[in-house]
DNA sequence: CTCTCCATATTTGGATCCAATATTGAAAAT
DNA sequence: ATTTTCAATATTGGATCCAAATATGGAGAG
């Protein structure tokens, strides 16, 4: 028997630690530009802090938490030009995956693609948010993987990473979750019709809706 | 006197010894491939194997060493695909940074470009390599920063830093040094007339010059 | 009452030590 | 001779301990 509770754990503990970071960071637990503290976290987590070090260095390099040194780490908090930022150099890197993608996207893939927007809608229906985002990120990520640029996929992964502790206020609105089932929708229309310029569209429209909606949603100051 | 041999040592050691492994990588002293021995490395640069650790997690998530749990760290090798595909994000994102910058640049930033390339020119007709790639880095990022992008200027230094290891290769080749002094030239007067296309022209034709270079470099197998 | 300075406490950075895992090589069985 | 097994060894992963740097708080001078 090797059941664990939630999920079988990592095969070392600072991965561990990194996937628990990143829960708490996307879920809120952890509130951006709030100083992380070595030796309390070691202790909840139980584990020393050499590995939960070695996993903040990787958020780090993902622009999760920032470092100063002999400071510390501080969870990573986003301006609103960073946001901006971030949106833009998606919208970059998503076109050329979607195009590299779409004239080799098989009937395996599209499955893989409808069942990740059942659960989309499954989430949507249940007003589950935790859930949406994860259904949401599975829907795209399933596309950018079909690009065979698996540096490419990574990058836009990283950059969905940056922004998730602000993803789940976006879900909180009930319109923005019907209004993403919406959207998928025609994307994936728009990538049966194997339309590489309408399923770009499509999805160029679904991002400045988050933007939007983040811009309103965010603090003046940050 | 703070005088310490190769310019003064960084305040911590976890990045006295991520600058020494990025020298080591770029210069070829690591090759490609060679698996990094943690124990004999932290002996060689008189630390111990935490910082070494820790530098060695930043460089996995710029690229440059690859990670296996209870195997350890490998300095990175790019396949041909993957070199490609590095080449092809560069051109997407540096695109973007020369748009923004050209409406932005200013006197001053003239300035520092004119003295990167005195550099590039100094160090092509010397034949010396190292400072040719560093001239020449100095010479790019000087123009990707005046993009007022930050993310983006650090995400496109993550991919030159990939490739770093690759191309003193390219700059032992005499004509190529030569070539790359030309197109600079050419880029700048782009630059000077306000013109972003021929600015992003120019600057696609010199990659595409690296690559094609590099495939005939690189061997055949990884 | 405010500001400066210094002693104290907290926190991060690094070294050493021990444990867990993977690799290697030799002996034994087929 | 070849393959399998198992013990010895090398290497990585993690915990604890100590040192260095920074943040804190109070005493004294203005």
């Amino acid at each position: 028997m090797s059941s664990d509770g939630a999920g079988r754990r990592p095969p070392t503990a600072q991965q561990f630690v990194l996937a628990e970071l990143r829960r708490a960071i996307t879920t809120g637990r952890l509130r951006p530009g709030a100083p992380i503290r070595q030796d309390a976290l070691a202790e909840e987590l139980q584990v020393s802090r050499v590995p939960l070090r070695e996993a903040l260095k990787t958020l780090e390099g993902e622009g999760l938490v920032t470092y100063k040194a002999h400071k510390g780490y501080c969870v990573a908090t986003l301006s609103l030009d960073d946001l901006r930022e971030v949106y833009r150099i998606r919208e970059l890197l998503e076109e050329e995956a979607v195009r590299r993608a779409v004239p080799r996207l098989t009937d395996a893939d599209f499955d893989r693609l409808e069942a990740a927007q059942s659960d989309v809608e499954r989430a949507a229906a249940a007003g589950d948010v935790l859930a949406m985002a994860t259904a949401n990120r599975l829907f795209h990520m399933t596309l950018f993987d079909c690009a065979g640029m698996p540096r490419l996929a990574r990058l836009i992964r990283t950059l969905w990473d940056t922004t998730d502790a602000y993803r789940s206020m976006y879900y909180g609105e009930g319109g923005n979750r019907e209004r993403v089932v919406k959207e998928h929708r025609a994307t994936l229309d728009a990538l049966r019709r194997r339309s590489a310029d309408e399923a770009v569209a499509t999805l160029d429209v679904h991002r400045d809706h988050a933007v939007t909606e983040l811009e309103s949603l965010l603090p003046a100051s940050p």
